[in-house]
DNA sequence: CATGAATGAGGCTTCATTCAT
DNA sequence: AATGAATGAAGCCTCATTCAT
């Protein structure tokens, strides 16, 4: 029912975004979603089931994306530490360019219900994968420590740049994100690779 | 206006972490609360300003206790080596002890609005500082790397230790949370001690 | 949840019919009702479980009232004649003395949807019983004739009675219905009775 | 503007005939029934004025036949009673012959708003005629009681057939409608024959 | 004639909070 | 101090209708 295509598809999308960046996910009622995309409130419902479907559209749309560059970018680089610090980078770099979207991922889709949280499982799923596949890699070229528990690794990994980027959005991104890159790269780094 | 002691004040924040962790953030009514604790739908209003601060209170109230009980334990650590060990362990071990306490913090309470995170900032700032102090010592004692940044490197250790903890909890409790202190320790170690 | 009793719920009946009787079923608001009651929209909710529960409320405490009424008078009658002439002549008088619920019933629940009519379904039953005893009755006596299909007669019987009440309620009640009791009576009587 | 003849416009009605059947009145959407004619939602007003003109017509054109097709059989009757029984029948076997079209002026089209049950009356009345104008030749006739009230006679012939048509469309057409023509038949005849 | 994407008004219901008892 | 009945604001969604193509 719900055709999710389209420019009005897209303006809805970017309209979101801007409207929950600016007033909270408790403040973003369809009605200004909808006023910001200068569409009528019902055409929302063409291209959308229910409010929430916007909300996971919105993430699988956004964070699709984001996992796909970051994936291609870690492909591009040939040895698994090189891996590891362009998958920082990434991450951090490409939340860097998008505030509002920074702030609606990092901030206010955290404050979203069940339903939702569900919906973004498998994007997440499948960034997660990303990181282990670097971690494995890297063991099988004995860059890396060969007892590490590659889930712990991987939450290691994603738990700090999720929280470094939260930070940063809280702290209203008044400072370089991408600064951080070397010091979070070598505590990753050194504590996948370093022997007692 | 609020009175903050007192037998049914307890009984009410203890009423709503069982509520929450049970039905969820969305479902968690005052009026729920309140039956659960066993008082009129008015005493919760003799007791807590409004809905928001039951919440913040049960967080203060229960992360206090929590940071309380780590920072203790941990001074009782000598080197910066055993302290981090500690901190990684009561960390741990303080939420598998209760799993509605866990739910509740690692998921639930993260739906809540802007208020309410605002609210549970002093007692985040006390752990963090706690992770900190932890760092620096070790930095002093010579065991860490001199070029840590502080605040990173606790945004790894943080953020790691509630991804595991979140992991955890939405695979329902069902492996033992404190058989991962080794790995994670290991990698907070090595990433901080590690020569280049 | 909703507990079915009480000045309020009375007064919440009451006021859907006046209000369902001048506006119609279809601009008969849940707040347009409340306003009427002299309560809360909110309120309305303690008491009923949703619009459609209002309705069928209504017309089961209505309806449930002028099928015992009518029992009860037909049951002070002894011969099988008598008991059809009373309950001819009660039903017609009791609709008559209510205009806004004649029309209520006649008229604007007959706009109501699958759920109301499904709920409203065991109070009809029950008059509709009432009618097939006063036949079979009648039958068992000798007084009406051993070959009468007693659900043809029944609705025979009721499909009248609410074809002559809707005919009047659509006229504005503007003439004296139980003046028809006799014409009516002797139709219903010669059709049973008769010889051919 | 809106032009009542046409190919599509008999689509549109049985359309609307088919979907109100199967879903019900209150899910009978325009769009619902545009797609079941396989014309635009938009070719839908170019036919009828609004969604309450498809209904009005609807019954208009489907019971404007039956009330034709009755008209014409009662009138090649010769005598009064033999014209109540062709009346009796024809109604009955036309509604048996469409079960859709008798769910819908039975069943769904009462749930419908004032304007058309407005809309409606005209045709209603042509068949409240025919009724009428076949007791009056019966009592000419001599066949019929001279007291009978030709109003509340015909109230009564109405109300029992349609009565009937009911019960038997809500218990889901399963037995014989015709095979009560004789037994109402009979109720009819005595009652308005029959001398005390 | 025909299309179908877009419109936007309108109502039921929930639930945090109050206050008379 | 405690109660719990009453309050009323606020928002998601549907669907009849329009109009540019």
């Amino acid at each position: 029912m719900a055709k999710k295509t389209g420019e009005k598809y897209q303006a809805i999308i970017d309209a979101a975004v801007r409207v929950i960046a600016r007033q909270g996910y408790y403040s973003a009622q369809v009605s200004k979603i909808a006023k910001e995309a200068k569409v009528a409130d019902g055409t929302i419902y063409l291209y959308f089931e229910n409010k929430d479907d916007i909300l996971i559209s919105l993430f699988n749309e956004k964070m699709g994306q984001f996992v796909e560059t970051n994936r291609k970018r870690v492909s591009e680089a040939k040895t698994a530490e090189q891996k590891l610090y362009v998958l920082v980078h990434t991450h951090l770099s490409q939340l860097s360019e998008d505030h509002d979207l920074a702030k609606v991922t990092q901030i206010e889709l955290r404050q979203s219900n069940q339903e939702i949280n569900e919906g973004i499982g498998t994007v997440m799923k499948q960034y997660f994968n990303l990181i282990e596949e670097v971690i494995m890699e890297g063991m099988k070229q004995g860059i890396f420590r060969p007892d590490i528990e590659v889930r712990i690794a991987r939450k290691m990994i994603f738990g700090t740049l999720d929280g470094v980027t939260t930070s940063w959005v809280m702290k209203q991104c008044k400072y370089e994100l991408v600064s951080h890159v070397d010091s979070i790269y070598n505590l990753f780094l050194l504590g996948m690779k370093g022997k007692e």
